[in-house]
DNA sequence: CAGCTTTTTGCAACCGGTTGCATAAATCCT
DNA sequence: AGGATTTATGCAACCGGTTGCAAAAAGCTG
């Protein structure tokens, strides 16, 4: 059924190293074989089997996409990146949805069984040993979107969400919000722990600033939503930095059903600038995560790694800023 | 490096045939060797190598998992649903972004050097004879949203389209609007062309009504906006049919803009109800695409095939219902 | 315990490729 | 032209598993 290399060589009238050669770069065949090879390739309509020859050169072209967030629409803008960035590059994405896992056993010993060249975790909810997992167990590691540290164990790209939770409580500052709040999305995750640790340390630096916590149970829509109406039993705080966009967009929904103008009576600042942040009706003013940069570094450093598989781990980092748009006061008018 | 048969093998003290037999379901092994060997693999850290054994047995349990949508949040509802049902069977989706392609060629040639057992081509949007192109090539395939045909080529699941678009006609007539419009997506997209073909068809059906037709560029936002803001420089019809929930919303942000008033002025239905469609602020009347009912029949209809390969191709068609909410005047009361 | 069945085991060939090595063919040089 | 190099080719072993087959071991019967 299947046509093979022996099917091939034997059309040709040559070995079937000389066919495997002639689909080798830069191995050693002359013109004329080669082109006789090809020949009989295509008349046969043979493909090679990129699996069997994985077997001998140890290199399979697939790499583990593992993730957990099949809940937040940015998250396929990601997929997106991901996915095109590592056909570009002839590799092959094998997704692996952790659906509610958040131990690192099972994708581990699936990616193994694969023999993936390496995985990539874009994820920033999971727990800090869930990526060296992998690593550990000798298969190459990039954490996008990951926690970063100064002394990371695998590669990590991403944004510093403590510089983000500071970047929040300034921007609140300079604006004139005096009662401010954070309101994360789920509390295990690491994101929101670094960005309410980052709001924290920078309200110490603001003695003028009072702030209230709160977390939403996911970063969603319902909950951000819902942790509002929560919250608007009580008087409301004047601005809230909230865990991600679709949490804002649910928390706006919330205000704007109880009559809340923003962003006079109440300003809203979210995180990520997904798409849909500068939709018009909703023109959400939040911290942009840059997600493409993310993604084209992490496959940078992943096809770094397939050549050089002991690179010392490193962490990349990149700048967060707000994008302005209608959901907090504009900075005074300096001068 | 890696921990292979022969190592187990060797540290057991048995064959390396009995060490593939534990490792297959219901081979001929004592339950003395068995132990042995899993013991001797646990020590090691053993786990087969699924691609050198795909190469004797045939079977990779690969699944490819072709897509072009990768900008209809939707998308990100139903691959989730896919990679959760696949890997709950076993099954591991490699993920083919079609991005702007069109034919079938790479895919296909693709897939075949993965040896994928199979293939589900999720899209609304590609030509009718893309999915039919990895039947040709061997490879067993399920078009999921793809285009209902009565004589199949390949396993189809999805919904009638045409019947949707007669649905909305029907609809805006026993709601009384009588100038109605359909604003499609893509006009090359098959869903589109079948929505509409079914829009007229209904329409004449009904002569007190009076339709005008366009298309947005694009399933998305913005397209969605652009195109009613164009449409609104003439006086607007009294409901609009979009091509899809994500338009919908494009073109509700550019009425709201225009202040004109939903549905009173102008009603608005859109199609897939996706979550968003739900969200508060939003409440899109739409018609609601049984999404998790496609998927998961999808994924059988691929299990059957696997045993058994040339099972005659069959359409599975699920019906659309309206979902009531905001964008559309409700039902005169029946009495 | 012999004789017959059934179960378990190892051998060896195979899946579809790649690659080191020795040899054959082509090319270069004087 | 003849010898020295360089390039091209095929053989055979290997990658990490599976599986048909025959032989060995175990189980059963009387």
């Amino acid at each position: 059924m299947a046509v093979t290399l022996k099917d091939v060589a034997e059309l040709a009238g040559v070995s079937r190293s000389a066919v495997s050669r002639s689909f080798t770069e830069g191995a050693s065949v002359s013109a004329r074989t080669r082109a006789k090879v090809e020949k009989a390739a295509r008349e046969l309509g043979y493909s090679p089997n990129a699996l069997a020859s994985s077997l001998t050169t140890g290199r399979t072209k697939l790499i583990g996409l593992v993730s957990n967030n099949f809940h937040n629409p940015i998250f396929l803008e990601i997929f997106d990146l991901f996915t095109r960035g590592l056909q570009e590059r002839g590799l092959r994405p094998l997704l692996v949805n952790l659906s509610d896992e958040t131990a690192p056993g099972n994708s581990v010993r699936m990616l193994r069984q694969y023999s993936v060249d390496g995985a990539i975790v874009a994820s920033s909810t999971l727990p800090t040993d869930f990526a060296p997992a992998f690593h550990e167990a000798g298969i190459p590691v990039v954490n996008a979107f990951g926690r970063y540290a100064s002394d990371p164990r695998v590669h990590t790209v991403g944004i510093d969400n403590i510089a983000c939770g500071r970047l929040a409580v300034k921007s609140f500052a300079a604006r004139g919000y005096r009662r401010i709040a954070f309101m994360g999305g789920p509390e295990a995750a690491t994101s929101t722990q670094d960005r309410h640790a980052g709001f924290m340390a920078e309200l110490a630096a603001h003695p003028g600033l009072e702030a209230s916590i709160s977390f939403a149970g996911a970063y969603s829509f319902e909950a951000g939503r819902r942790e509002m109406q929560r919250l608007l039993q009580a008087p409301p705080a004047e601005a809230y930095f909230c865990g991600d966009d679709v949490l804002s967009i649910g928390a706006l929904s919330a205000l704007r059903d109880h009559g809340v103008s923003v962003p006079e009576e109440v300003g809203v600042l979210g995180l990520n600038d997904m798409e849909m942040a500068g939709w018009a009706g909703i023109d959400l003013t939040t911290i942009h995560q840059p997600i493409r940069q993310i993604v084209t570094s992490s496959i940078e450093l992943m096809m770094a790694m397939l050549g050089e598989p002991d690179r010392y781990p490193e962490a990349r980092v990149f700048p967060c800023r707000i994008i302005e748009r209608a959901t907090l006061r504009p900075l005074p008018e300096a001068g």
